[in-house]
DNA sequence: GTTAGCATGTAAGGAGTTACATGATTTT
DNA sequence: AAAATCATGTAACTCCTTACATGCTAAC
């Protein structure tokens, strides 16, 4: 019956919260959030739209829409009392459900709406999760190192490599959570030097 | 009514070639393959085996099987002819279906029963995808670079580092296909530095 | 003797996709 | 005037997960 997904249904409301938008927009929106993988589809988004009316989170903002008569025109949403509600709710969370690998990309996407000790937490949890996985794919390498052939250690390499880079990256966020912010309130993002690009 | 899947079947078939397995064993051989994310559980692994039977990829070895009166024992699963036809031609795919998101890592991992021009093609159409996908991002970031707070930013930018990294790590994988691979025939993986860790 | 791991399977349902169906508006 | 892009929605289908149901075997 109901599209009750979490994720999806997150990503809406907190991209509502920063101003109306109609499900196409929204759409291309979603897209900057999820990243360029994991796109969603209007069959996925229309009905969750709706979903979310039916539930009363959101609800048409009949100033900001277009219907002349006979046009299909556009139908602008906004987010209902509820729905803010639900949204801080959500982004209360700080358990595993926020860091886990559906989750934690969209959670961090609205961080700027995120209280700092949440953020940290999150952050915290999600080192350690991935820590745990190094260590699990780590061992596992280690104990089969011999029968593997070159592609699947490759493969198997660069997994465990992309990981230990995640964590790293997780240990400069945390670090300049924790850091008193002494420079400007509203940040650039902090420089890392980028290594020069290889030109082919 | 049919698991006509992909992915999941191509996988079962591969390592059903290395050797005959039953359910359980193969499900573990599976997470190796699939990384740790994405594991597959039962309820899919089963009804999968259940129409490659149907299907007549794959039988049961009743040699390898154990099955005393009243047992549940366990059920070894072997190739059969027309399984290894099938598989053959799923290794001699080399067109976008083989190096999607989806199946790129299960094609890889069955690389050492693959043809070698095959697999350089699978690996350039992986490197062009990534680099297609390289452009779309770091067009949109620098179109609304401004307008987006620290962490989306952050999120952007570790994700086109890690597709930059893939690509990277795409172009020696090529070279080292390419080269007349002078060392010994079978190898170990190329040594690369590894950089030193950060303490903490 | 009880916990953990081995071993197989089904039913219900969740989360999404593709393909279809429709039409307006803007750009080339 | 054709092509692209804006804009909304549904129906059928796919793939997978969770929870359930069952029972053996090894280790502690």
């Amino acid at each position: 019956m109901s599209r009750k997904t979490g994720v999806l249904e997150l990503a809406v409301l907190g991209l509502l919260h920063e101003s109306p938008l109609h499900g196409y927009e929204l759409r291309k929106r979603l897209s900057a959030v999820f990243g360029p993988v994991k796109r969603i589809s209007y069959g996925s988004l229309y009905p969750c739209l709706k979903d979310l009316v039916a539930t009363g989170l959101i609800a048409e903002d009949a100033a900001a829409s277009v219907s002349g008569v006979g046009k299909r025109g556009r139908t602008v949403y906004k987010l209902t009392a509820e729905g803010k509600e639900r949204l801080q709710d959500q982004l209360g969370e700080h358990g595993p459900s926020a860091w886990e690998d559906e989750s934690f990309g969209v959670r961090m996407a609205f961080f700027a709406q995120t209280d700092a000790d949440v953020r940290l937490k999150i952050l915290e949890g999600r080192r350690s999760r991935l820590e745990e996985r190094r260590e699990k794919v780590s061992s596992a390498m280690s104990r089969t190192r011999e029968k593997l052939d070159r592609y699947t250690l490759e493969l198997q390499q660069h997994g465990l490599e992309s990981v230990e880079r995640e964590v790293r990256w997780l240990n400069e966020l945390i670090a300049t959570e924790r850091s008193p912010a002494g420079g400007p309130g509203r940040g650039a993002v902090t420089a890392r030097p980028r290594s020069a690009k290889s030109p082919g």
